[in-house]
DNA sequence: TAAAATTACTTGTTTAATGCAAGTGAATAT
DNA sequence: ATATTCACTTGCATTAAACAAGTAATTTTA
């Protein structure tokens, strides 16, 4: 029988076509969106994550950045004019997802006490 | 001193004031946001949620609930006339959720191949 | 330019979370 | 009265996260 595109399965390392499971399968654990954050915020480079507050360790930072990368969210480019170190940008399927983590800051602003917003994330307010 | 609200610190289970991290402290895992999507379609059973098609374990799923319950996202109500089974409804802060459920599935939508919306969620869209 | 420091990781180990199967007692249906 | 469903809990195997160190390639400084 010929393929039709209601044949189609959700690839094996999605746990349905829901799109809500699909982004969690992207994004969904307690690490991910903190470094999306820190790029909306302008960090572009491995020590700057790093070096946030909550103290996200080194190795599951680098598993992060290389799924980022994996699923074109990121994308790597030279640091600087010449130089061989990296820096890491947000991709337009990247930027895409600031309204989620906009929606994310206003819940929080709004329901959690003891929250606080960050200067220069404006931005994430649209 | 005299306590001011500049020194109040944030609670010890959340790992920054940061408004971002302070939502995946509550809702920052595989499944709490797939409970929540149920809740949102109209699901209010524990049943119900155990039969959704990403299979969450029947352990996982009373651990969810229960932190669910504690920061008062849902509440527990009867679920009929003089039954003493239970049933989960969001309350005003969890229907606040909605938002973010609602950005990630345009996100999945836009952006991942192979995810379907569904019907019935179309209150997810505002 | 040699030494020191920084960067962007990797590796090993401990600890916690997740996933799975099975079991249980109360409530409901037959 | 018996069977079935419901809403869990328990125990165990697997996987992921957390923590501490180490390292090779850069970059900075003396």
């Amino acid at each position: 029988m010929a393929k039709r595109v209601t044949d189609k399965p959700p690839p094996p390392e999605r746990r349905s076509p829901c799109p809500v499971a699909c982004a969690l399968d992207v994004f969904g654990d307690r690490w991910t969106l903190l470094v999306i954050r820190d790029l909306v915020l302008g960090k572009t480079r491995f020590k700057d994550f790093a070096a946030s507050p909550e103290g996200i360790p080194t190795n599951v930072l680098s598993e992060r950045l290389s799924r980022l990368l994996e699923h074109k969210i990121v994308s790597q480019v030279s640091a600087s004019e010449g130089s061989k170190h990296l820096a890491y940008r947000l991709t337009e399927k990247g930027r895409a997802l600031l309204p989620i983590v906009g929606a994310m800051r206003d819940w929080s602003l709004a329901w959690e006490k003891g929250t606080l917003a960050q200067l220069g994330e404006a931005a994430a307010t649209n």
